[in-house]
DNA sequence: TATAATTTTTACAATTTATTAAGAAAAATC
DNA sequence: GATTTTTCTTAATAAATTGTAAAAATTATA
């Protein structure tokens, strides 16, 4: 597998440099921001495997810059923060960053970090990209393809369908779709699903009202059949 | 059925409280515990249902508890662990939780996933797929096949040919069909049972008048043979 | 802040399934 | 063979589930 793409944002450049040394040695391919907008541009363009963000810089909050990415990907974060009691307040804002470390810190130990990020993120997310019939998701670009073309998902969509497709012919119920794709902690109702698979039909199926792709499953679920 | 009895162990006190309210609330018999050694106690003398562990306790690490329990028992564990960077220590060492939960956490979150963890447990004791002569019924597609047919079932006639099927040769007492197919709480009468298997006849055999597999027991109720 | 896009809720229609009731048929009992 | 009990079958009704459109709420973006 070629470097994967790390992404460094902190202001001090000392700091940068001194990160980037130890991850480029490590094989890794390295990216480098010094402000929040510049971090938020290469993020969105080139697409980072993990990013390195330090809570302090000089015109977006980090904090905020965690936020928007958060919302954007679920590309893994490690946060840099100046004292261990800041950490606390992190975990307690609930920003999702992946890890935590507090400066000053040795190189060594944050590409040890960096390298545990990325080990254990196969195993969390599942394969990257899948295929059922004609049907192709890719969950690192976030793309799906169906008959040749691409779908105009919007996220909850997309999650849904990954949900479904992950394990095809798999009835899931409605309980269980909203576990996997909108989070133990939504608070809504069930029939919120059924508007969501309605949009996807529209997406994806020729004939809407009569779907081989997305199949109900009367009492129980939907499932999602390769088409046969 | 009965409330599942629940257990929760922490040494926080209002995490505790709020928990149990929670979980009260979905109707658990809720137990608790605030350290390790009654944590142990508790578990071996009223053999609860799930355990929510705490990783931080005052006497015996959550650690060492959750190694205890395992090789007493398979109750299913869910841990507290502080920090997300916690977990994959925890992953890492193999304990066997069944579930992480990261704190802090919303107690709605816990309580769905308490009910997740418990509602996929019996599908892991019996197995997903069976075969009994021309019948094989998978039942996460949630699928009936005979004799090379995919059959046309509703749930409730799906979930009756699966309870049947299960035990071939067994008889069960319309009593026991009604519980386990439609529910403990059905209030109606026996006789919705007999339509029932009228119309899975009519599905699955040649000559719906004279079953070949689904057999009347005259005076005590229905079992399924493989068709010899 | 205003605007646009997305997500969720609501309400009602359409559809499917479950249940009941009641007479016919079959089996057991006397 | 008549009687009683149980099961089978049909058909009408009730109940539950799903589909759909549109409004409301939320969230993102300019």
């Amino acid at each position: 597998m070629a470097g994967k793409k790390v992404l460094i944002v902190d202001d001090d450049i000392k700091t940068v440099e001194l990160v980037k040394l130890y991850l480029t040695r490590d094989g890794y391919q390295v990216l480098t921001a010094y402000d929040g907008i510049e971090a938020l541009r290469l993020a969105r363009e080139s697409r980072p495997d993990l990013i390195v963000l330090d809570l302090m810089l000089p015109d977006i909050d980090g904090l905020e810059v965690c936020r928007i990415l958060r919302h954007e990907s679920d590309v893994p974060i490690i946060m840099l923060t100046a004292r261990s009691t800041d950490q606390d307040k992190l975990t307690g804002l609930g920003l999702g960053a992946d890890d935590y470390v507090t400066k000053p810190f040795s190189p060594k130990e944050l590409a040890a970090r960096v390298q545990a990020v990325l080990r254990r993120l196969p195993r969390e997310r599942g394969p990257e990209e899948i295929k059922i019939g004609e049907l192709s998701m890719n969950f690192t670009k976030h793309e799906a393809w169906f008959a040749g073309k691409l779908l105009d998902l919007t996220s909850v969509e997309f999650k849904l369908l990954g949900v479904l497709a992950r394990e095809p012919g798999r009835v899931c119920s409605r309980t269980s779709l909203i576990e996997e794709a909108l989070g133990y902690d939504f608070e809504g109702f069930d029939r919120t699903i059924d508007v969501h698979i309605l949009n996807l039909r529209r997406k994806l199926e020729l004939d809407p009202s009569h779907p081989r792709y997305i199949k109900t499953v009367y009492g129980v679920g939907y499932k999602f059949v390769g088409g046969e």
